[in-house]
DNA sequence: CCCGTGACTCTAC
DNA sequence: CGTAGAGCCACGG
């Protein structure tokens, strides 16, 4: 595979993201068939300029916003995500830690 | 080719 | 629950 088809792949995985849930930059790689390459996510968001993607819902693995605290993009995301629902907490989500197996588990930021 | 940088992650303590 | 360190991947100087 090339990067192009990658970066394709990890678009799409981010579009999967149904409203008001979340998911790690790990889990949207592994996702798109390039597990491992999380900060490859991150590369791509970075560059990202469509609008329409919901790159808020790309949180770290911990649940936290993978921006600076209190940065514009750190409060523009909370923003976004409390926009839909989303419960963001001194800039993080409750994320499920436990092995990701279920859909359930890889979906919700609560179950 | 080595080195620094980053919207990352995992393991220890 | 929080910090510290090492590992990782892609990129640009």
């Amino acid at each position: 595979m090339d990067q192009l088809s990658a970066e394709a792949r990890i678009l799409a995985a981010i579009r999967a993201i149904p409203r008001g849930r979340v998911a790690g930059y790990g889990e949207v790689a592994r996702r798109a068939g390039l597990p491992g390459r999380a900060r490859l996510v991150a590369r791509i968001l970075a560059g990202n300029g469509d609008d329409a993607l919901p790159w808020h819902r790309v949180l770290r693995s911990d649940g936290r916003i993978a921006f600076a605290e209190n940065s514009r993009g750190w409060r523009e995301q909370a923003r976004r995500l409390r926009a839909e629902g989303v419960e963001v907490v001194r800039g993080r989500v409750r994320m499920v830690r436990p092995d990701a197996d279920l859909d359930a588990a890889l979906w919700g930021p609560s179950a």
